[in-house]
RNA sequence: GCCUUGGUAGCUCAGUCGGUAGAGCAGAGGACUGAAAAUCCUCGUGUCGGUGGUUCGAUUCCGCCCCAAGGCA
């Protein structure tokens, strides 16, 4: 075997706690791999536990970029970030190796690798920032429905397509036509046929519903067990602040509050739970709409030898040029029967995102062959 | 064994002076282009414990049975 490494970006997403970085790092190994972490919290230095970062152990030797890039107190965004993903995928592809992005932040990810275009004369952060707390306070002073009416005034576009109580994206809105004089849906052009900018292969790792759930809920008892209470009180310690974006993470947001005295520690872990589990939600809503993901069972994509013959699915198919990359016409069937030979799941995208919602109360809802054959292993 | 109070949506409960029912929480679906672990929108049919009776009609009134909690023996 010469080169292992592949001339195409994969893309490992999924909700929290789905395995993804177990993935990353296993398919690192196999296809002479580097990790770019796609991840905001995961940004924050000393923001560890609560994150769920890759530790030493965990690594097994993987380089893992854009990971505490920044102090809690410190902002950070999405077009820094797409400027700075960029950027390492170049590297990694420069230096011959194969960048595999890992991470659950949709808007991040989406920057990174799809032709979404934020404006360079906006770098002033500062600028920005002062402008936008000067409209913060505009909102909190007008009411949200005044602010929506000022914003339908120079940009009604944006005004329809935003609920007037989405204030944040109104902020944002009115922000971008102060300053660059034009209305922020002129720059939207781009999102209505978004295009991949490099050639990349998603896989997303999913499972039912109620078994995400339970690893979402361990998961938070071992970050509590872990010292995540200890952690953040450190930050505390440091200056994190509820008011802040690393003071919004779910987990840290939740201990803050325990410290300042509005939760038990128990209501604390509770909300962390729960919080989880809604945030996992929402991220699968990000995914499922984007139709270049494979789907994969992340619990059976947990065993190294999934992510090696995953691997060498890649590898075969590397030489074969193909036309038609972007869509689900990349290989679909045949990744699709692969999969199926190698026993490991394959699930049809988004149809069996909805049939995975293992509620107990609507019962028996697998409704294909893909479905069934990853629901039931065993049987 | 007797008495009392309950048994209504996954949970906690409200309610129907008899015309098949509604809140909170949990949960689900969706949106998303410089805060995104953020922000925002939408969604409530359940043998009203079981069974007989009264009634045009019972989840609601009555009888019996089952279950739970408390009290008395």
């Amino acid at each position: 075997m010469t080169n292992k490494a592949l001339k195409k970006v994969i893309a490992v997403v999924g909700p929290t706690a789905s395995g993804k970085s177990g993935l990353a790092v296993n398919l690192a190994k196999a296809l002479d791999g580097e990790i770019i972490s796609g991840d905001s919290m995961q940004i924050y230095k000393g923001m560890d536990i609560g994150t769920a970062k890759v530790t030493r152990e965990e690594c097994q030797g993987i380089a893992h970029h854009l990971l505490d890039l920044r102090l809690p107190a410190e902002s950070f965004s999405a077009a820094e970030y797409q400027k700075l993903a960029r950027a390492c995928i170049a590297d990694i592809f420069h230096r011959g190796k194969t960048p595999i992005l890992a991470g659950g932040t949709g808007l991040y990810i989406d920057s990174a690798l799809y032709n979404y275009e934020y404006n360079k004369e906006e770098g002033e952060e500062a600028e920005a920032n002062s402008l936008r707390e000067a409209l913060r306070v505009e909102a909190a002073k007008l009411g949200t429905i005044e602010l929506w009416q000022k914003l339908y005034q120079v940009d009604p576009q944006s005004a329809k397509r935003l609920h007037p109580n989405d204030t944040k994206r109104i902020i944002r809105a009115l922000e971008y036509e102060k300053l660059h004089g034009k209305p922020i849906s002129e720059n939207v052009q781009a999102y209505k046929a978004p295009r991949l900018i490099y050639p990349t292969i998603f896989f997303g790792l999913t499972m039912f519903r109620q078994e995400l759930y339970q690893r979402i809920n361990l998961r938070v008892d071992q970050m509590t067990a872990a010292g995540l209470a200890a952690e953040v009180l450190a930050l505390q310690k440091e200056g994190l602040k509820l008011d802040s974006q690393a003071g919004q993470a779910i987990g840290y947001k939740q201990l803050l509050l325990f410290l300042e005295g509005t939760y038990t520690l128990e209501e604390a872990i509770e909300a962390i739970k729960q919080e989880s589990r809604r945030y996992a939600k929402r991220q699968l809503t990000w995914f499922r709409r984007n139709p270049h993901i494979f789907w994969l069972d992340g619990k059976k994509m947990q065993e190294e030898r999934s992510a090696e013959i995953l691997a060498a699915f890649l590898q075969e198919r590397e030489g074969v040029s193909e036309s038609t990359e972007e869509g689900s016409g990349w290989g679909s069937d045949k990744i699709r029967d692969f999969l199926h030979q190698m026993g490991m799941a394959f699930l049809d995208h988004i149809g069996t995102a909805k049939n995975h919602l293992g509620n107990a109360k609507s019962g028996n809802t697998k409704t294909d062959a893909a479905a069934d054959q990853s629901a039931c292993p065993g049987d």
